[in-house]
RNA sequence: GCGAAAGUGGCGGAAUUGGUAGACGCGCAGGUCUCAGAAGCCUGUGGUCAUUAGACCAUGGGGGUUCGAUUCCCCCCUUUCGCACCA
């Protein structure tokens, strides 16, 4: 019989189903494990990337479950957000219904995959029944002040019509649709994430199985840095302005001053100015400007007219209103060093402003100043305070504690710790949402819902008109509801929640999906959580993983769960491309194709070009291999197979159609020698003469036919020794060598059969272990096979092999011999090797011989049962 | 600019603690089967020289430590990623 993967994937995945294998009992005992793949935004098409992510869980679900943990595996729906309610625009459909749809295909696709979840357990976070917790997960961060209502400067992108997070501008462009944000003062939500810097910023040094990359972008995302805050007076006004500033020991240094334009002293210091209006153009101007703009029209600023006092070195200094100095950033003032500051340096040459050196290399010589053509900074010992009063000749990091005791001591400042980190803006002025339970009365202001009111469900009849703003704000019978205090007439908060509020604690809920009557059960929770394996792509490596960290601790702070860090273990699976792009009319442009455009070849695509075009468009372009085609033709196994064969799970790799076919002949290959297997035992009269074919070397050699391995024992050993290097490898997340590991045991196992002399006996049991082996990246081939030799019950359910040390040991040893470092024969010894043994056997060996015959020996180095190398003269 | 990671055949990639560099797979070449093709199977496949035996060179470049370096140290180059006026 052929392969019939077509057969043999329905056959299984219906089986697994119909027993619910997958299922777990929460409250039931064992040795837990628990791991989360990040549930997927159901935006409707999977493809092979995804892939990657979801198979790359299953195989570790599968593997732990052999290996006897009960391991709960459950599957949700990121399922509010942009998309679905663009789509609900251009399509006239509405939201939740397009949504639904998405999740019933992707969760056919995830079948297809053979992709075993608990899906007793799932959740949508479109889900009244979820979205109802947000609701109440809010009003309790609103009780404890860590939600509150607040005018600042936020992020609008224009063409969303709605303003984002921080962590969701990127290069000054929105993330999902890459239009320039602006700035704009709007009254909006924040979840108060500043108060947990230091407790998020110390809590990364716990988590030692995270990938080190994501622990530095979240440390420098939350940007602590330690220095200190400083008052400057401005005599003329009778006033202080305070600074902040990483490095005070090189205040002596300080030649003037720079204030933020949105500075609220800079109406006091320039309202005697004679150039007062031209400044204020100035300002309103750098104010229009977005970041990206401010920032590359290089430093600008206006002098304000006024002086400060320098509290080290008495002197008057300049104030400057300044373009780089940002308002939103420690107190939005700063102290310029233009001698140790690249950004101060900057503007003190583009205005003329003195410059002077307060800091030197350890022991180097004094600098000319008219030869300074850059700043130079020192943060360490490499540096030592000079014309700096009473701490000249300190190194700075000794300067710094110095000169803040100093400031301490003399009340103008203090030891400060501050944040790059700001507050979390969670109001999106978008209908398909968690809608924020608050209300707005005349009488009683902000007042929040009552908890036994919940969920505020979002109304279903809205229409979807287009860019006009909220349609949530329209909708009269939700706007307009009555004070829960005074019962008056009162409209209800129209902002939504960021999605990512939906995503914070979701992890949490799956092991109480079901549960009507609270947010969780926290004995249920403290039993299963943290989670133990989190896998996801390096996309959340700060918006989603950091969130989902402060809630945890916010959640912690209330009682409700016992741990602080959400996630034990994270695994971050590296994407998969495939150079090129579908055009709009569905061609594939590859790399090196020729693009023709009116019947005449434009230009050849380069990678370069590639990325730009892609990127300006979405990244979705670059990964569109839809897998439907893929699992007609060969099978998921095989996509299985060849997704974690490609290249190491945490590196992006390149898709290949002809590699795919490789990974389709190697399961035809295990498939085969199955059968063959199985032919030879039925064929086989009796016990077959194993006796001859597991002569030890040592025997063969006592009968003078020289050291050859007993070719069932190498088939034995081969497989013991696969055995300890899968289950290392998987451990340790080498998926590819695990399968390359495999593919040597398949090869093994061919070639015994081929030559006929091997047990078999020995080639089932070698064969069905290689089954069990391969189970977690092929499961349905494997579970097909272990049937068809005669295994009852499925194979996902058996128990995970071990390797028996005694049986990988190797009856004789191969010892390389190196003359002068290079190989220059061998030779093979028992096992374990002798020294003298292997010195006699050396001496005897010609070719060595041949080489240090005549010279000096110099030294002789032996690896114990590895080589020896000979130096000679 | 700052920070991090990485450079190994035509390609994806292997290489416990420094110990036979290139496992496994793709691709390619030759063979086998076939009327023919596809698929399969077998053999070969880093480079140079050599009929062979074999020798030499080779892990981005240069130096160092060592009997021995893809691996450790220093300098340089390149690529990718992250942050980007955060004082």
């Amino acid at each position: 019989m052929p392969y019939e993967h077509k057969l043999i994937e329905e056959k299984w995945q219906n089986a697994w189903a119909d027993a619910k294998v997958a299922e777990v009992d929460v409250a039931a005992a064992g040795d837990k494990f628990y791991m989360l793949n990040m549930f997927p935004y159901p935006s409707g098409d999977l493809h092979v990337g995804h892939g990657r992510n979801y198979i790359l869980g299953d195989a570790l679900y599968r593997y732990f479950r052999m290996q006897g943990k009960v391991a709960l595996n459950p599957m949700g729906w990121d399922a509010f957000g942009l998309p679905a309610e663009n789509a609900a625009i251009k399509n006239g459909i509405h939201p939740g219904q397009w949504t639904r749809a998405n999740i019933e295909r992707e969760k056919k696709q995830f079948l297809r995959w053979g992709i075993l979840y608990d899906w007793s357990k799932e959740l949508a976070s479109c889900d009244p029944a979820y979205y109802r917790w947000n609701q109440w997960l809010f009003l309790k961060l609103y009780e404890r002040g860590l939600a509150y209502r607040g005018k600042a400067p936020v992020n609008w992108c224009p063409s969303d019509q709605t303003v984002l997070a921080n962590e969701q501008v990127i290069d000054g462009r929105c993330d999902r649709c890459s239009t320039i944000v602006v700035q704009r003062d709007l009254e909006q939500w924040f979840l108060k994430i500043t108060d947990y810097a230091d407790r998020l910023d110390f809590g990364l040094d716990t988590l030692e199985h995270w990938p080190e990359k994501v622990k530095l972008m979240q440390r420098n995302w939350i940007g602590r840095s330690v220095g200190a805050d400083v008052e400057f007076t401005v005599p003329s006004l009778g006033k202080v302005i305070r600074i902040f500033t990483t490095r005070p020991d090189t205040i002596y240094g300080a030649t003037f001053m720079v204030l933020a334009p949105e500075h609220p002293d800079v109406a006091t210091l320039i309202a005697d100015n004679p150039d007062r209006a031209e400044i204020e153009q100035w300002i309103t101007g750098v104010r229009n400007q977005s970041n990206l703009e401010r920032q590359e029209a290089g430093k600008e600023g206006r002098f304000t007219g006024k002086t400060a006092t320098n509290p080290f070195t008495n002197e008057q200094v300049p104030i400057w209103l300044g373009n780089f100095v940002l308002m939103q950033y420690g107190t939005g003032a700063i102290m310029a060093v233009p001698g140790h500051d690249q950004r101060d340096f900057e503007f003190a040459k583009q205005y003329n402003l003195p410059i002077r050196i307060v800091v030197m290399p350890a022991g180097g010589d004094e600098p000319k100043s008219d030869d300074l053509v850059e700043a130079f900074t020192f943060k360490d010992e490499s540096g030592v305070s000079v014309n700096s009063g009473p701490i000249s000749g300190l190194p700075v990091p000794k300067a710094i504690d110095r000169i803040i005791e100093i400031i301490e001591e003399r009340s103008i400042g203090k030891k400060m710790v501050r944040y790059r980190l700001r507050d979390w803006l969670i109001s999106r002025q978008r209908y398909w949402g968690t809608p924020i339970p608050m209300i707005y009365c005349d009488r009683d202001g902000i007042v929040p819902v009552p908890e036994e009111q919940l969920p505020v469900e979002l109304p279903l009849d809205v229409p979807f008109t287009g860019r006009e703003g909220n349609p949530l704000a329209k909708h009269e019978r939700f706007v307009n509801t009555t004070c829960p205090l005074c019962k008056g007439p009162a409209r209800r908060e129209t902002d939504t929640m960021d999605t990512f509020v939906d995503s914070s604690w979701y992890y949490a809920r799956f092991v109480s999906a079901n549960d009507s009557t609270k947010i969780f059960d926290s004995e249920l929770v403290n039993r299963w959580l943290p989670v133990d394996q989190y896998i996801g792509g390096i996309e959340h490596a700060i918006l989603h993983l950091l969130y989902a960290r402060f809630i945890c601790r916010t959640l912690y702070d209330m009682g409700l769960v016992g741990h602080e860090e959400p996630f034990t273990r994270l695994f971050n699976q590296g994407m998969i491309t495939k150079e090129g792009y579908r055009t709009a009319e569905g061609t594939w442009v590859g790399l090196g194709d020729v693009e023709w455009v009116d019947e005449k070849p434009v230009h050849r695509v380069t990678r370069k070009a590639l990325i730009a075009e892609t990127s300006k468009m979405s990244k979705s372009r670059l990964n569109v291999v839809p897998p439907d085609e893929l699992i007609d033709k060969y099978g998921a196994d095989t996509e299985r197979v060849y997704t974690l064969f490609i290249a190491p799970p945490e590196k992006e790799a390149e898709w290949s159609d002809d590699g795919v076919n490789g990974a389709h002949r190697f399961l035809n290959r295990v498939w085969n020698m199955g059968e063959q297997i199985l032919a030879l035992l039925y064929t086989s009269v009796g016990p077959p003469p194993s006796a001859a074919g597991v002569n030890t070397a040592r025997d063969q050699a006592a009968e003078g036919g020289g050291p050859t391995l007993g070719a069932s024992h190498a088939v034995i050993r081969k497989t013991h020794q696969t055995i300890d290097a899968v289950t290392r490898r998987f451990d340790r997340f080498e998926f590819n060598t695990a399968i390359s590991g495999l593919m040597e045991l398949s090869n093994a196992i061919g070639d015994a059969l081929a030559s006929g002399d091997v047990d078999p006996i020995v080639l089932r049991e070698s064969y069905t272990t290689l089954l069990k082996l391969l189970h977690p990246f092929a499961p349905h081939i494997t579970e097909e096979l272990w049937a068809m030799f005669g295994n009852e019950g499925f194979i996902l359910t058996s128990s995970w092999p071990k390797a028996d040390p005694a049986l990988m040991v190797e009856e004789v040893v191969t010892i390389v011999i190196q003359v002068n470092g290079k190989l220059r024969g061998q030779v093979e010894v028992p096992n374990p090797p002798e020294k003298d043994v292997v010195l006699a056997a050396i001496r005897a060996n010609a070719k060595v011989q041949q080489w240090i015959s005549g010279k000096e020996i110099v030294k002789e180095v032996y690896v114990p049962g590895k080589l020896v190398n000979i130096v000679v003269k």
